[in-house]
DNA sequence: GAACTCTAAATTGTAGACAATATTTTGACG
DNA sequence: CGTCAAAATATTGTCTACAATTTAGAGTTC
């Protein structure tokens, strides 16, 4: 199950830094504010500076880090108000995804979705390392709905921008302490209505879903 | 009146083929689908072929340009389906925008936009080249509201990927013959909802009036 | 005459060297 | 001792050259 959306198989040097880099920064070992060294970088991934300048200028455009000309360029570190406006365009974006999603979603998308809710509810009594793949699965709910909108900027927008932002964020976010049962019992209304095609519900319901996620964030 | 959303002093070389590229393609100069060379575009910039393939990257995260490797860039060639993808997506970004300026607006900024209105209620009744001016008006009015939502991450989303999609086709649809009309009436309305800080109200008519010019995008 | 193959030209990807700018260190002065 | 200034260092921006891949075209074969 690749997470990923459809990566397109890293052909050029600048496309494997990229994901290379990329991976350190959302995993946390290159944490926010870390100063990214052009020739540090590149001898440590064993490339010229040339690719890896691109690969940073597409991690920029993806905000996961930030360039000052001349400069150089660090780990992007949101404050709290930034983290905030993260989840206020996904409940945007996300609402839309969902409202589409609901208008061009196939019987055995939605089947899919039930079929990876079940999944998670299994692991939802298990041992603490569940939490983990819970986590990752969330996302694939997320991932999937985007996918469903058959709107390729709509879902690039969120899968390629905003959810790295959320990862790289979400672990040093304390939060969901038995948020764990509530956020499957309003993905499982999701897929209802998605099952429905219900577009306006879909939404709504989506949009209160990130909305709750959000209000999460100013609790810590 | 910069209508780009404070373009940061183009210091680097990069920076300033990237403003000039885009300008040749959002100008219909560059039409869609035309190959661009980097030897080529390089010379015509007096510039190295290096800056130029950072320009050229910065527009393919723009969506101006698509990239193959080892293939070329060409400009984006948007199918009708991308199209109304493009509104879409600036249904749900403005309408959240639209929300939160609602509730962040200073009453400094709704009495800049009724004059914006009134400067094109003024130009409606002009003359044929007044209707160029109107279209960047046009532009102009919801540049501001983005930048009203105190979202810097939408309001990029916005103003620096999808506006310019927007503004590149929208030359192309023949559309809005005594539209203009309606489409000042529903702005001021919008204005009026922002004054009030009536959140939902706002989005609601944002939503309907970017759905309107969606639904134009069908009868070409 | 159409289709395939192989060669040659053109274009993109990458590496290394140099120039320009920022940062740090060192020293002097108040 | 702190602060400012200037040189030394390091880092980024840019250019040129080379390698790898794609594309165009000539030639051949069916």
């Amino acid at each position: 199950m690749s997470l990923t959306l459809d990566a397109p198989a890293a052909i050029t040097l600048a496309d494997q830094a990229l994901q290379a880099i990329q991976a350190r920064i959302v995993s946390g070992e290159l944490a926010p504010g870390t100063k990214l060294s052009e020739g540090e970088l590149a001898s440590e991934h064993g490339i010229s500076r040339g690719p890896l300048r691109e690969a940073i200028r597409r991690l920029e455009a993806r905000r996961l880090v930030e360039v000052v000309p001349n400069a150089g360029a660090t780990v992007v570190c949101l404050t709290h108000e930034q983290l905030l406006a993260v989840y206020e365009t996904r409940e945007a974006l996300e609402g839309m995804a969902c409202r589409l999603a609901a208008q061009r979603i196939e019987a055995s998308e939605v089947a899919a979705l039930h079929a990876l809710l079940d999944q998670h509810e299994q692991a939802l009594g298990g041992a603490a390392e569940a939490r983990y793949l819970q986590e990752e699965g969330d996302f694939d709910f997320h991932y999937r709905i985007a996918r469903a909108s058959r709107n390729e900027i709509l879902a690039s927008m969120l899968c390629d921008d905003l959810y790295h932002l959320v990862r790289m964020y979400r672990r040093r976010t304390p939060g969901d302490h038995g948020r764990g049962r509530q956020a499957l019992a309003e993905h499982r209304h999701i897929v209802d209505a998605l099952g429905a095609g219900d577009a306006e519900l879909a939404e709504l319901l989506m949009r209160r879903h990130v909305a709750a996620a959000r209000y999460l964030l100013n609790d810590n």
